[in-house]
DNA sequence: TTTTACTTCGTTTTT
DNA sequence: CGAAGTAAAA
């Protein structure tokens, strides 16, 4: 038994529970990983269980892999077996083979937000429904509150007659999951929703479930919605052996359903549950874990648990306040390299956490300049790109011709001289006929379409039927590879978008090697297969150990992460905790500060807590007070922070993190409204517009505490932020003679490198306000007009 | 039909 | 500040 000797009590105790219901209360970073898959390993190898009997569900792809692979460390055989998978993948693939028992087709497409949005607007114009009263995206929302507390479009409809929104967004979310239904397509929400229709109207395949799972284990519990409830419930009614593993504290997804009652309640339900409590903390240092506890402590409804390591004491938490967000960045990314330098960290040691993902820019930005290798995660997702988006809905068109969201994308890419009129042409048929829009192509003539346009739609027509006939014959890889060459896209995008031209053939390049990869390492690759694992991953599953890059990203996306040195950017009232949750009450203030109790648990060491006076958002300068979760810190955590009270054009540069200070008196240091707001700045909740620029450019120091003179005032072009392109990793190494945006150093004659083209000569450099334009003949790749940020040219 | 210029508006967070 | 959507022009 020598693998559970190294369990403390708890653990074990957890770990050798395997009948019969049992919650783990899992602090954060109390090894609850570590328990579940000792709990696997005990099951198998003491219990006799075969592996094909366990079920194991997490939220991510990512979380799926690892713990696959810590069983594999543990037992070396068998795992493989095990039925590891998120939720959605796996109701993905029951569906696969179950759902025509509930009228859709097995080659189903999943949607995904943009897809979502499309869908409603198309329905809002069938519904004569105003998008600017009713907004698509609130209405998709109650939808997927709907879905996610498994009402249907009936039920949802009942009792809406007197409530003319209510009745508007119940007629809407009928004709939404009707146009889905007829797509062949279903949304993240009806993935659950519609495996447990599946289950209760066909308890024969859920029976077949109870004989194959029976041991199931679902982590991060206090993030499951109703319907996931329900569906871990029809899975385990029949052999009871369930086991969720989860953290009240860290249930920070109410916004996309998550029904915290789920954990808080699971002794109700189960009312022989078995409850561990699993309270020391294997991964921080005491002092982070305090302040963890000092947090969480001022939420309500909770489980009473406090965290303990025997880490010992740690150093304080480091606090500093800026007046601006760049001088934030750059304290940041100058604290990453001095770890680097002095603490002989790596940069994967480190972690940049903010609350929004636009807090990113000014980071990479800074990180950029001073050449330290990042990544950022999460943000706009790869396959959301546009090139992306077309080039799947090429493949989506081939995979399932009754998505007419996909076919309708793609019909005028590349410009085929195909516009609305002709589109609304061929619906009209199809809707008459009750048809797909793809098969309505074969009908021209009942929509009255004739000579060229009636050719071009037909070679449309012959096109996706070859496509179709190249994915059977020879798979994925040759028919992305025969959609690039037969729709020259990208010469198409060069002609059009020159100055993005460079970033989406990358991107293009990166599809194709995503569609390989998937090929390799599939025995039996398939399109469906291909478009589902696009569908369903995210971006944090593909952050791999290894890379030794700092990771920027949202608390959320951090969630089950661990760094030995974490920054926390942002933390001001308003942002973090964000003005929605303020307005909200109570309610949202509890789930921003269990953020923030994830946020400060993800320090393994060191954390430094930051905040800037002023942050521009939206457009709009906001002065901030200093989050009011930093103030439920005792100051006895926090190192001496420095306080100074700069007179403007002082310099600071020297000592601008020194000095003493309590950190809990100063707040945003100058809140009275009456002495700036004929400004127009937002104070105190007044609002300032773009167009009537501040005397406070929040690039430059101001002076909080006297008055700016209208002389200070900077002119909108000076006033745009330098923008430095993302420059890939291996561009970082190879120097500093990169051209960047707005201050090019290159002139007409000059000898330059690019990544894609090649050598080259300047022929002319144009000054333009945002950045320089550079024409350059290249040796072999013909003459380029390119903006000088974007093309990374490289003096030779 | 397509491109360009102007206007509006603000998801905090994501499978 | 930007993205995204809309109206007007080519």
């Amino acid at each position: 038994m020598a693998i559970y000797d190294k369990l403390n009590d708890k653990q074990q105790e957890a770990v050798f529970c395997t009948k019969g219901p049992l919650l783990i209360l899992a602090g954060a970073g109390s090894g609850k990983t570590s328990v579940l898959t000792h709990r696997a390993a005990y099951l198998l190898d003491e219990v006799g269980v075969k592996p094909y009997n366990i079920l194991a569900i997490t939220f991510t792809n990512k979380a799926a892999q690892e713990m696959r692979e810590r069983i594999d460390k543990l037992i070396g055989f068998g795992s493989d077996q095990i039925f590891v998978s998120t939720f959605h993948s796996m109701c993905v693939r029951i569906l696969r083979r179950h759902v025509d028992l509930v009228g859709y087709s097995n080659n189903f497409t999943i949607y995904d937000n943009d897809d979502q949005k499309s869908i409603m607007k198309e329905v809002c114009k069938k519904l004569e429904i105003d998008t600017k009263k009713i907004k698509e995206r609130s209405i998709l929302n109650q939808i997927s509150s709907a879905k996610n507390e498994l009402v249907g479009p009936e039920k949802f409809a009942m009792g809406t007659a007197g409530d003319y929104i209510l009745s508007k967004v119940a007629a809407c979310y009928a004709e939404y999951q009707a146009t889905l239904h007829k797509n062949n397509a279903f949304d993240f929400d009806d993935l659950i929703m519609k495996t447990v229709e599946l289950f209760t109207e066909h308890p024969e395949v859920l029976e077949n479930y109870h004989e194959r799972w029976q041991y199931i284990m679902v982590d991060e519990y206090q993030d499951t919605n109703t319907a996931q409830f329900e569906l871990v419930r029809l899975l385990a009614s029949g052999s009871r052996n369930i086991c969720v593993v989860g953290d009240d504290d860290q249930s920070i997804y109410k916004f996309r359903g998550a029904n915290i009652r789920n954990i808080l309640d699971f002794e109700k339900h189960y009312p022989d549950a078995k409850v561990v409590k699993l309270e020391q903390n294997y991964r921080s240092v005491q002092t982070i874990l305090d302040a963890a506890n000092a947090v969480i402590r001022n939420n309500s409804s909770r489980k009473d648990k406090s965290l303990w390591s025997k880490n010992g004491e740690g150093d304080k938490i480091h606090f500093r306040q800026f007046d601006t967000a760049m001088e934030e960045a750059e304290y940041v990314a100058s604290d990453v390299l001095r770890s680097v330098r002095k603490d002989g960290f790596k940069f994967s040691d480190s972690a940049v956490l903010y609350r929004t993902n636009s807090q990113s820019r000014m980071l990479e930005e800074r990180f950029v300049r001073e050449n330290i290798p990042y990544r950022i995660v999460g943000g706009i997702n790869f396959y959301s790109r546009r090139e992306i988006k077309d080039l799947i809905a090429y493949l989506k068109t081939v995979d399932n011709g009754a998505d007419d969201l996909s076919t309708r994308r793609i019909i005028n890419i590349p410009k085929r001289g195909l516009g609305a009129t002709s589109v609304t042409k061929v619906q009209m048929v199809a809707d008459e006929m009750g048809i797909s829009f793809f098969d309505a192509l074969s009908h021209l003539d009942r929509a009255g379409i004739k000579g060229s346009t009636a050719d071009k739609l037909r070679s449309f027509e012959s096109m996706i039927l070859r496509l179709r006939a190249i994915n059977q014959a020879e798979g994925p890889v040759k028919l992305i590879k025969e959609i690039l060459d037969v729709t020259d896209y990208i010469n198409q995008m060069e002609v059009e978008s020159e100055e993005e031209a460079d970033e989406r053939i990358g991107n293009i390049e990166e599809l194709v090697s995503k569609i390989t990869a998937y090929c390799e390492e599939h025995a039996e690759p398939t399109l469906t297969g291909l478009l589902e694992e696009i569908a369903l991953i995210a971006d944090i599953d593909s952050v791999t150990e290894g890379e030794d890059r700092v990771l920027l990203m949202t608390i959320h996306s951090a969630k089950g992460l661990e760094f030995t040195n974490v920054y926390l950017t942002g933390m001001e009232d308003g942002l973090f905790p964000s003005f929605m949750s303020v307005t909200e009450g109570d309610e949202g203030i509890e789930e921003e500060r269990r953020l923030a109790y994830v946020a400060i648990t993800r320090a393994k060491r060191n954390l430094t807590i930051s905040s800037a006076r002023a942050r521009m958002i939206n457009g709009e300068t906001q002065y901030n007070a200093v989050s009011r979760f930093v103030n439920e810190i005792p100051n006895s955590l926090f190192d001496t922070p420095p306080v100074r009270k700069k007179q403007y054009g002082e310099d600071y540069s020297e000592d601008r993190y020194e000095g003493t200070r309590s950190f809990r008196s100063f707040d945003s240091g100058f809140s009275r409204k009456s002495d700036y707001s004929d400004e127009g700045d937002t104070y105190g909740g007044f609002k300032r517009t773009a167009d009537e620029p501040s005397a406070y450019d929040i690039s430059k120091p101001y002076n909080p505490y006297s008055r700016p003179k209208a002389s200070a005032r900077k002119t909108p072009e000076e006033d745009k932020p330098f923008i430095v392109k993302a420059a890939s990793l291996d561009n970082l190494k190879k120097g500093s003679d990169i051209a960047a945006g707005g201050s090019s150093k290159l002139k007409a004659g000059d000898r330059v490198r690019h990544v894609k083209f090649g050598d080259g000569t300047v022929i002319s450099v144009v000054k333009e306000t945002r950045d320089d334009k550079v024409t350059v003949q290249f040796d072999t790749a013909g003459q380029k007009i390119m903006y000088a940020s974007f093309a990374r040219l490289q003096i030779i």
